[in-house]
RNA sequence: UCCCUCGUAGCUCAAUUGGUAGAGCGGGCGGCUGUUAACCGCCAGGUCACUGGUUCAAGUCCAGUCGGGGGAGCCA
């Protein structure tokens, strides 16, 4: 008796059959026979297949509790592997020993039917959806995508630097954060002129959940010379859209003695081995997205991996849009050199103009981050956003703003302080180096690859304003 | 936060100008079949999101509240 998945013995059907194995998982569904046969869709989630187990009425517990399963029951199936006599799939499990684990209690009123749920249901029953095709799916999915962003990094020598989750940074600059204290909310402690005394707090000062690892992987940087990290983010912001979450996943390499040239290099280099690996390891899953999600999520990655990506400047991008209106093209809002460009802009030239992803480069200073390295031009910093038809902004970077003159004059400018940036600031006082690094949105990348249209449902529970049940 | 939209059985949805609340799936029982989201018959299952209002009469009209979704902004 061997203990097999339904991967294993699907993948090495052959080598299986006639031998005698043990299946564990949980019952899709059951189908009588009353010539005295039973089939069970059995499903472990090793793999987007589920097995039949054939149970005749021969086997002990036929009457008593193979004909009481209902979709979920847990079971221990052992028996032969035989060729399959019916169509759907190869071979089968002819069972000589079904044991029920787990029943499900009340199966009239069990959330996941075998039948197509919304997801806006499954998200209320987000301890249960996981049973499901789609997010079985996207488990695996996920997991293939995040074992080829570390192989992907590891392969060339990066080190993987495990940034702080809390951080006392209150100007890491990204948006709104999560504060983090121990404080009695119920009798705040109060300093002599009124103000929240967080001396008093668990850190001796405030504290937040990181909304995003660079400033601390860039002193990792300016040591091991290639670094990333690959860690949840926090987001306080009212954001209630499909592409947001409050907590996410990013990717976040920083490389020494690179320009932007080799960040964007490395950021087109990295979507495609991530994608590459996705159609490699799991087609089982992408076939069911193509057929059940989005018909064109399988070509729209293998046109990825091939083709280059197109490089943009930010200039360029405006005279693109500003041609465009010229032609008759309608936008919402207005295109001007300076400003930012909107969703339905960036959809244009990603979507219409090119078809593909476009790295748009080189943007206005003044809509950038104080630590984007300043162009010569002096109005342009070395920034570059991936813009991917149907999600937008994938991937943020820059080349980071290494004199530290320059980047004192954009702290200024931008009315920060330079003593909340001092250990930033050491970086450029000894042994600067130019270097340059991006976040890739973890969940924006599976939302791409799936063709899945709410990020809620590429996570295993997503955490959005108001919501944070499970 | 702003704009739009939706809320009816365990789930997916229907219910005309306001006039007794319906189907499919799922569940139970029975039938049939090496079945494939199996099929056929019967049965059970509803505070029509909540609160108030208009009306002889409200699932339907009005107001408010709560919740879901889509779009925008912010960004990854």
């Amino acid at each position: 008796m061997i203990d097999v998945t339904v991967a294993q013995l699907f993948r090495d059907s052959a080598a299986y059959l006639g031998k005698s194995v043990r299946l564990k998982g949980w019952v899709r569904t059951r189908r009588d026979s009353k010539a005295g046969i039973s089939f069970i869709q059995l499903s472990d989630g090793s793999c987007f297949d589920s097995a039949q187990v054939v149970v005749a009425n021969t086997v002990a517990n036929y009457a008593s509790e193979i004909q009481r399963l209902t979709a979920s029951c847990a079971v221990i199936a052992e028996g032969e592997v035989v060729a399959s006599q019916g169509k759907g799939q190869s071979v089968e499990l002819q069972a000589s020993k079904v044991e029920v684990v787990g029943w499900v209690e009340d199966p009239d009123s069990y959330p996941i039917q075998p039948k197509p749920h919304s997801f806006e249901y499954l998200r209320e029953v987000a301890h249960l959806r996981p049973r499901t095709n789609t997010f079985g799916a996207i488990g695996r999915v996920r997991h293939c995508l995040a074992m080829a962003v570390h192989q992907f990094f590891n392969d060339r020598g990066f080190c993987w630097i495990h940034t702080p989750i809390i951080t006392g940074n209150d100007c890491e600059g990204a948006g709104q954060m999560f504060r983090v204290s121990t404080l009695d909310l119920a009798n705040i402690p109060k300093t002599p002129e009124g103000k929240v005394d967080f001396s008093q707090d668990f850190f001796g000062r405030e504290a937040h959940l990181t909304v995003s690892g660079q400033l601390n992987v860039e002193t990792w940087c300016a040591a091991l010379s290639k670094v990333y990290t690959f860690g949840p983010t926090f987001r306080a912001e009212n954001s209630n859209t499909s592409r947001h979450l409050s907590e996410f996943w990013m990717i976040e390499p920083e490389i020494a003695f690179a320009s932007l040239v080799e960040d964007a290099q490395l950021a087109e280099d990295l979507l495609k081995f991530m994608f590459k690996a996705l159609l490699n390891e799991r087609g089982d899953d992408l076939k069911f997205f193509a057929e059940r999600i989005d018909k064109e999520c399988i070509t729209r990655l293998e046109k990825l991996v091939e083709a280059p990506f197109e490089r943009m400047n930010y200039t360029d991008g405006i005279a693109h849009l500003e041609a465009a209106i010229a032609k008759g093209h309608k936008f919402e809002y207005p295109v001007s050199w300076g400003t930012d460009l909107q969703s339905e802009h960036e959809r244009y030239l990603t979507e219409q103009l090119v078809g593909r992803p476009v790295i748009l480069m080189n943007y206005p200073k003044d809509i950038k981050a104080f630590y984007m390295r300043m162009n010569d031009d002096g109005k342009t910093v070395a920034a570059m956003d991936i813009l991917a038809p149907g999600i937008g902004e994938i991937v943020g970077g820059s080349q980071r703003e290494e004199r530290l003159d320059m980047l004192d004059k954009r702290i200024d400018e931008m009315k920060l302080d330079r003593n909340a940036y001092w250990w930033y600031r050491d970086l450029r006082r000894y042994g600067t180096v130019p270097h340059a690094g991006f976040g890739l949105g973890f969940e924006r990348a599976i939302v791409y690859a799936t063709g899945m249209a709410n990020i809620r449902d590429v996570i295993p529970f997503a955490r959005t304003p108001k919501s944070c049940e499970f």
